[in-house]
DNA sequence: ATATTCACTGTAAACGATTACATACATCAT
DNA sequence: ATGATGTATGTAATCGTTTACAGTGAATAT
C-alpha cells in the first residue's frame, strides 16, 4: 500500500496550515475565496483523501451504520438492504452488514459495534432482538440511534418503519372472499414473530367484518420459508375438508405450497387459490403468477435510512430533535396485486 | 452515547500502565501470569472495549473489507454475500457492502475506500470493473488485497474464485443431448461479461464433441434477468423452427422464460425443455422444478473470504506470501441437478 | 488617534490506542 | 563482584485529523 498523502502534505503544497486545509473541507465558508481555491487545488493535485480513522477518532463519529439482516439469502430482505445501501451510498456513511441467521444473540454482541465506535447507528430488519440487547442499548444511551424496519421490537424509544401488515392481511382475505371463497386457510408465521401477530389481527378483522368464522383447523403454523410452504401443502393434502384458498405468510411460503400442491396433482388456482405476501420480484414470474400483497421494499428501505440519518444528525433546530420521531411509527402502504394464482372456487 | 471506558481507565483500575493493558490484549504471552490475570480482570469489570478508530489509526489496519455486489436484490449474489459475511463474522474484520447497480464507475470511486483507510481488502462479485479502476488499484499498491468471486477481471495479480462455468455449460448441453434433444437454443449473457464467454466456450466444446452444429439463429442475446427470460420466450415463440430445449444463462432467466412460455400455452417440459444455471433456492420449488447447473454458492463465498484473509495477513512464513496465491484461480465444482423442467423431446 | 469589531488564519492540544525504546530487577556465568 | 542476559514493565512518541483558542491586519466607530 502506497503511503497516503496526509493533510500536512496538502498544507505544505498550498502554503497554509493544516487547520486551513481541514476547514476547506468541513467549513469552506470560513475561508476567503482565494485561500479556498488555493487549498482545493492543492487537494486536487496531491490527490488527498482524509484518513477516516483519524477523523473518526477526533470527531467521535464513526461514519458508518450497521444493518442487521435476519437472512441475507432471502430476496425479500436483500432487496431492502439494496435500497438502504443506495441511500447511504450518497452520504458519508458506510454500510456495515451483519446476518443474524446462525448468529444467536450470545455470540453477536451488537452493543460492541457501538462501544468500540465502529458505528453511529443501526437499522435492524430483525425483530428478534432480546430483552437483554435492548436493555444494553438503553444503558449505553444508543437506543435513539436505532431504527427498525419491517420487523420491530416494541420499545417506545425506537422508531419503526413497517408495512401496513394488518391491512395486508385484510385485503388478502377480502380478495378471496370477493372471488367467492369461504373456506380460507392461513399459513401463519412463528408464534414469537411480530409480523405473525399483525397478520392474524388483520385476518381476524376481515373475517369478522365479513361475518365469517375463522376456523382454527385451517390455521397452519409455520414460518416464512419455502420448506414451510411444502409442509403446509402436505397438511392440506391430508385434510378431509380442504380449504379452497390459502393465505401465506410470505411469497416463499406460497411457492413451497404451490409447488408441492401441483406436484401432487392439485391445481392452482383451479382447485385451490393461493395468496402470497411481499411481492418479491419472482412472484410475477412464477407459474402461475402469484397473487400477493405487495410490500414496497424500496420505500421501506429508503424511509428507514432517512429516518436514521435524521436521528444521527443534530439536523434542523426548528424542532425538538428528541421529540420529533421518538417512538415514531412510519407506516408504508401495501396493496393487493391480483395475478393468476387466485380464481373463483370450483362450483 | 455514554462515554466509553478508555485504556487509561483500565490501566488505573489494574494499577499498571496502558502499555501493559494493550499487551494483555494483543500479546498476552509477554506478560507474567499474575499481571495478565490482573489486567484481564480489570478489563472485565470495567467493560473495556478498544476503540476501533484509534487502533486503526495507529496500526494502519482498518479491520474491514468491502464486498462489491452487482445487484443485492439478486438472490444469487446475496446468498454468496451471506456466506462471505459468515466467515468474516468470526474474525476481526467488519464487512462493508456496496451495490454497484445504479452506481457507475464514475461515482463510486472504489480506490478511495482504500485510500482513506476504511478497508484493508476487497472482494468483488462484479467482473465489470473498468481498466481505470484496475490501474488505480495497481498504482496504489492494493491490487494484492483484492479477490474476485464468481465474476472476475483478467489480471495476473488478482486471484479469482469461480465456478467451473465451462463444465457447467458442457454438462447442461450433454444432459439435453442425452435426453434426445438436438435443437438446443441458448440464452447467453451480455457480450462484455466474462461468464458469457466461458459459457459459450463450454457449450461449443460440448456441441463439437457431440458432433452437433451450433446454430447461431438459436443463440439468443440477453443478460441474467427475469425480464430477459421473458423476452427470449417471445423470440422463441416467434420462430418457425423452434428449438426443443433451451439453456439459460441463469435461473432467473429460466423463470422468465418458463413463465412466459407457459402463459402462451407452450408446456415445459412437454413442448420445450429448459435448463437454468445457478440453482438458487427457489429453483427446486418452481413449477416445474427447474433442472439447472448448481453453483456452490456457499463454497464460493467461503473460499473467497479465506483467500482474502490469507492475503491480508502476513500469515505463515513457511511459504512466500506473494507467490503463494498471486493470480491464483480457485475453481469450484458445479453439478447438474436434473429436475422436472427437462424431458425427452416430443416424438 | 485609539478602541472595537470583523474576517481570516495559524498554533497546538486533543482523540485513544500501539509500540520502540528505556529501565529495573533477577539470574547466571566468570 | 562484575558483566551479560533475559524477563517484565513503564515512558513517551506516534498515527492523521479537528477545533478551541490566539493572533493578525484591516475596517469601522468614537
Amino acid at each position: 500500500m502506497q503511503k497516503a498523502t496526509r493533510i500536512q502534505d496538502v498544507a505544505r503544497a498550498a502554503g497554509v496550515s493544516t487547520a486551513t486545509v481541514s476547514r476547506a473541507l468541513s467549513s469552506p465558508d470560513l475561508l476567503s475565496d482565494a485561500t479556498r481555491k488555493l487549498v482545493l487545488e492543492a487537494i486536487r493535485t496531491t490527490g488527498y483523501r482524509a484518513n477516516k480513522a483519524a477523523r473518526t477518532l477526533r470527531t467521535q463519529k464513526a461514519g458508518a451504520v450497521l444493518v442487521l439482516v435476519p437472512n441475507l439469502g432471502n430476496p425479500f430482505f436483500s432487496k431492502i438492504l439494496a435500497s438502504l445501501s443506495d441511500v447511504f451510498m450518497g452520504t458519508d456513511y458506510s454500510v456495515l452488514i451483519a446476518d443474524t441467521e446462525e448468529h444467536p444473540p450470545s455470540d453477536r454482541n451488537l452493543i460492541d459495534y457501538f462501544r468500540d465506535s465502529r458505528i453511529d447507528g443501526m437499522i435492524s430488519l430483525d425483530g428478534a432482538l432480546t430483552r437483554q440487547e435492548m436493555r444494553d442499548f438503553h444503558e449505553h444511551g444508543v437506543a435513539d440511534r436505532i431504527v427498525f424496519a419491517c420487523e420491530w421490537v416494541s420499545d417506545p424509544a425506537v422508531p419503526s418503519v413497517r408495512s401496513d401488515i394488518i391491512k395486508g392481511a385484510r385485503v388478502a382475505v377480502r380478495h378471496l372472499h370477493g372471488l367467492g371463497h369461504r373456506k380460507i386457510a392461513h399459513v401463519v408465521g412463528p408464534e414469537d414473530n411480530v409480523l405473525s401477530h399483525a397478520r392474524r389481527q388483520g385476518a381476524l378483522e376481515a373475517f369478522s367484518q365479513l361475518g365469517l368464522p375463522m376456523e382454527s383447523r385451517w390455521m397452519i403454523r409455520g414460518d416464512f420459508s419455502l420448506e414451510c410452504g411444502r409442509a403446509a401443502a402436505r397438511q392440506i393434502l391430508a385434510m378431509d375438508d380442504r380449504p379452497t384458498a390459502v393465505c401465506c405468510s410470505s411469497d416463499q411460503v406460497a411457492f413451497g405450497l404451490v409447488s408441492t400442491l401441483t406436484a401432487e396433482g392439485v391445481k392452482v388456482p383451479d382447485d385451490i387459490s393461493v395468496v402470497g405476501f411481499d411481492d418479491i420480484e419472482l412472484s410475477e414470474y412464477y407459474v402461475p403468477a402469484l397473487t400477493t400483497v405487495r410490500q414496497n421494499r424500496a420505500a421501506l428501505g429508503e424511509r428507514a435510512a432517512t429516518l436514521l440519518m435524521e436521528r444521527l444528525s443534530p439536523a434542523s433546530a426548528d424542532t425538538d430533535p428528541k421529540k420529533t420521531s421518538a417512538g415514531a411509527l412510519v407506516m408504508v402502504d401495501v396493496e393487493l396485486v391480483a395475478r393468476a394464482s387466485t380464481a373463483p372456487p370450483r362450483a
